[in-house]
DNA sequence: GATTTAAGTAAACGATTGTTGACTCAATGC
DNA sequence: GCATTGAGTCAACAATCGTTTACTTAAATC
């Protein structure tokens, strides 16, 4: 008797929480998934990587059952996964608004460093996730991770080898020169997901010298000769 | 009458394994701070990030008790900082030798390329532990690290301004210019230690684009002024 | 409106976790 | 030789862990 009172309860509850319009059974699902992907988020904020995350305190900060959870991911392995597409859907975004609107011609090096950093800072759980992932997570996910990144690298080969200036560059060499940026640029964000967005000083630092450092590897990049290097 | 049994069993155990020659008991009791030591380098070696080892798997692959832990360490927190030590202790034996041996006045940029990723390479173990808790580990854990890390670029910063061809550079600016090319090092360590020893081909081609990017980063500073670059 | 579907709860399971207190007993100091 | 010290064992503790099973109940389907 008694537990079918409580079980009463328990169950009308749901009932309360769930009065938001856009309701329907898949929405429901993709709204818990979601929280449950910013549960795991918001527990990284902190201290914590993803491998010390326990699947019971994901589903706790996310409001529901740990029996619940494997409705939407296999194990927190899975869940892993989830939140790498998620974050790097974050720097896609980014990249597709780079290419569209375009940079501005003078001052491409600052507005380039300024706008990805800028970015990196807006998305912070983001970013910290992938950086924290990057070489302490199971090899499947460093190995999603750093697909990506060899993906950005291409890319970014790609942007440069529209440059007349770089017109002496190989294409073995292109990889190596946008290989270099690119760890200009994550060595930066690292940097900055370190440092607490109030200290202004601290972050304008890091800003001009990760400008100062692209402006450097440019330096060198006009002067490089693929001819010279053996490569293969 | 069970227990007297086996309690007298398992201490005569004891015996058994401690016949080596150097006793003596706080010698003994840096053998099994160093088993504890190990043992974690050792759980590193896989695929698990420190914050996700636990007290008591750390004692078992030692060969002690859970309890017999806090006669060396307060916690798994105190185990870390001594990782930390430990692992620099590597570093900084390195950078020793390399200052004392003198670099060849030729081929510079590759010997100290090779040199150092050889070094990393032959002693994996800390250099993963290093790499995985930069940015995963507690923030104490990541102080200790930034802090090793700032005082290697500050050392390398001195040891560039011999350099003639460098006499242009503020002192801020050789700052940036050291941590660009620590930076560079560290990417490719990083790289190095995600890739098994005996894929060759693999490892060739991470020296072989160290010492490109290195080589280009040298031919950026050949060129930098630093009274054009307004620094802060 | 009755039936089916599936996202969620509740409860239990055997393991493992960090930490403590009482102990043993070999090495040390006197 | 005797007393002290301290590195180690052992056993127990309450928590928490991942996972499974049986269930409810609102939404979708017919």
């Amino acid at each position: 008797m008694f537990t079918m009172i409580r079980k009463t309860r328990s169950h009308r509850r749901r009932g309360e929480e769930t009065q938001i319009p856009g309701d329907g059974r898949d929405a429901r699902k993709q709204r818990t998934r979601r929280a449950l992907l910013d549960a795991a988020l918001q527990l990284l904020e902190g201290e914590r990587s993803f491998s010390s995350l326990s699947l019971r305190e994901v589903t706790k900060t996310a409001g529901i059952t740990p029996a619940a959870f494997y409705r939407h991911f296999s194990g927190m392995e899975d869940l892993g996964h989830a939140l790498i597409e998620d974050s790097f859907a974050s720097l896609h975004q980014l990249m597709r608004q780079a290419r569209e609107g375009g940079l501005p011609a003078t001052h491409i090096i600052r507005a380039s460093v300024t706008t990805f950093l800028d970015y990196a800072g807006a998305h912070r759980a983001h970013f910290r996730f992938i950086a924290k992932e990057r070489f302490s997570g199971s090899s499947a996910l460093r190995m999603a991770i750093r697909k990506e990144i060899r993906l950005w690298i291409g890319e970014l080969a790609v942007d440069l080898s529209r440059f007349p200036a770089l017109g002496r560059f190989s294409a073995d060499d292109l990889q190596v020169l946008a290989g270099l940026m690119v760890h200009v640029i994550i060595a930066a964000t690292e940097l900055l997901l370190d440092t607490p967005p109030t200290d202004r000083a601290a972050l304008k630092r890091i800003y001009r010298d990760a400008e100062k450092q692209m402006r450097l590897v440019i330096l060198g990049a006009a002067q490089w000769d693929s001819s010279r290097s053996k490569s293969g």
